[in-house]
DNA sequence: ACAAAAGTGTTCAGCCTACACCCATGG
DNA sequence: CCATGGGTGTAGGCTGAACACTTTTGT
C-alpha cells in the first residue's frame, strides 16, 4: 500500500475511528527504551488502523511484526484511549501541507479517534525495525528523555513504562526485553531499571531460581573481573 | 431518543462500528448474578453506543448508571472484544423483523463492531434497573444458568467472572457487591463464593481488619443464635 | 595480592496456616 | 443447657529481609 491509496481509500479499507498504537520497549545498556517513529518534525508511536477482514488483535500483532521485523514478539493489551477531544485535524493539516500533499478538510483522518493500546516487549538486539511510508526514519529513545511527539503518544508511552512497573512484581514476563540466553546478573539489573530502586541480590536469584522458570545452562566466559556467571534461558512449556 | 431515531439516525449520532457492554455483577444470597435485558426471544448485555461528543468511559459510565439507577456504581474496564467476525446482520434481522419494524439492509447496525466491554460491581438492593425502548424486561441470572443470549455475550459475561475471581485475591473491592454497612460473615461469604472454595475464617478477618479499609460501627441485633455480629463500612478515605 | 563479580548461606522477624477456644444468643 | 454463629488466640512452619561469606576471575 503506498501514502495515495492510505490517504484516498482509508476510509474504505478500514474500520474508521478507530486506531492502534503500541508501545515497543526494549532495553539498553540498563535503560528502558521505546521505539518511536519520524514523521515531519515530531515522534510517534508506531500504530496503524484495523482493516474491515482483521481481528483487532491481529493488527496490533501485524503493526508489531512489521514495525520491528520480529516474528513472534511478546504483546499485550494496555488501555483504550477515547477522549472525546481525541481528534488531530490540525495536527494532520500542518504535516500533509509540510510534505506538499494534498490537504483534504474531510478527510478520514481528520475525525475523532478511539485508540487501542498495546504494549510490547523485544531484545532491541534483535529488531530490525522498518519505516512506514510517512516516517523519515525511527529512533530509540530513553523514557525519561522522549522528543516531542504526535498528539497525546507521550502520555501514552508515559502510561505503558507506569504499567510494566506495575507487572513486573507479579509476572517474570520481562526477560522479553533480553537476549534468549542470558545470565542472571543481567535479569538482575533490569528489574532494578524497571523498578528504579535497589533490590536484594541474593533474595532475587533465589526467587527467580525458584519460580522454575528458568533452565540453567553451562557459564560464559566473560573477560571482566569476577567470577563467570551462569547462562539462563527460559523453560520451553511443554 | 426513541426507537425510531436510533435505527435512522444511529449512523450520525454515535461512532461507527464501535459498542460498549457492561457485565453488571451483583450478589443475591450468596449467588453472583448477572443483570440482562430481553429483547426479543434473547437476552442481553446491557450495553450501547458512543455519542460523537462523549468520552468513552463517560459513554460506558451512563450507560451503566441508566440501566442500574445507581449514582456513582464501581466501574472497571474489561476487554476488547474485536473478531473480524462479530457481525449481527442475522440477529438484527431477524429481531427487527420479530418486532415488526422496517429491515434496512444497509443499517449501520449490521456492520462490524468492536466492542469495549466494562464490568461493575453493584449491590442488587440499591439498584432500579430500566429498560431501554428495544427491551421487554430485565433479570437478574446466576452465572451458572445464564440463558440463551445475543452474539457473544455469554461469553463476555463468563470472562468478566473469571476476571473478578483474579482481582478479588488482590483487590478488595468486592465489598462493591454490599450494602453500604455490611458484617464481616457477609463479607466472608461473598470472597467464598467468588473464589468457588473454602477459606480459613479467622485469617480472613484478621486481613480485611489489617487492611485498614473497613471502619467498625455498633453490632447488628439478629435474631438467630450466635453471636451479634459488628458492623463495618468503608472508611471514608480522606 | 587485591578488588570486583557471582553465587550461596545464615539469621531473625514477620506472616500465613490450621486449628482451638471463648463468648453471645435463640430455642 | 445446648447448638449455632461470631470473634479472637496460639503454636508451628514458611517466607522474606538484611547481611555475611566464599569462590572465581582479571589486573
Amino acid at each position: 500500500m503506498d501514502y495515495k491509496k492510505f490517504l484516498k481509500q482509508g476510509n474504505t479499507m478500514f474500520l474508521p475511528n478507530l486506531s492502534i498504537d503500541t508501545v515497543i520497549i526494549g532495553n539498553d545498556k540498563n535503560v528502558l527504551k521505546c521505539l518511536l517513529l519520524k514523521m515531519g518534525n515530531k515522534w510517534m508511536l508506531p500504530g496503524g488502523y484495523i482493516k474491515n477482514d482483521e481481528d483487532v488483535d491481529e493488527a496490533a500483532s501485524n503493526i508489531l511484526k512489521q514495525r520491528t521485523g520480529l516474528k513472534d514478539p511478546y504483546l499485550k493489551f494496555l488501555a483504550v484511549f477515547g477522549d472525546k477531544n481525541r481528534q488531530f485535524k490540525k495536527l494532520w493539516q500542518e504535516f500533509i501541507s509540510d510534505v506538499n500533499l494534498e490537504w483534504e478538510d474531510d478527510s478520514w483522518l481528520n475525525k475523532r479517534f478511539v485508540t487501542l493500546v498495546y504494549y510490547s516487549l523485544v531484545n532491541i538486539g534483535d529488531t530490525h525495525p522498518t519505516v512506514g511510508f510517512f516516517d523519515e526514519t525511527f529512533g530509540w529513545f530513553d523514557f525519561d528523555d522522549l522528543p516531542a511527539m504526535w498528539m497525546d503518544h507521550k502520555s501514552i508511552a508515559l502510561t505503558a513504562r507506569e504499567k510494566l512497573k506495575e507487572d513486573v512484581q507479579h509476572d517474570y514476563n520481562v526477560y522479553n526485553l533480553l537476549p534468549e540466553v542470558f545470565t542472571m546478573p543481567m535479569l538482575y539489573q533490569l528489574h532494578q531499571n524497571i523498578l528504579g530502586e535497589e533490590i536484594d541480590r541474593s533474595r532475587f536469584q533465589k526467587k527467580m531460581l525458584a519460580s522454575g522458570l528458568f533452565e540453567r545452562l553451562p557459564k560464559v566466559k566473560k573477560n571482566t573481573p569476577g567470577s563467570n556467571p551462569f547462562q539462563y534461558r527460559v523453560k520451553k512449556s511443554l
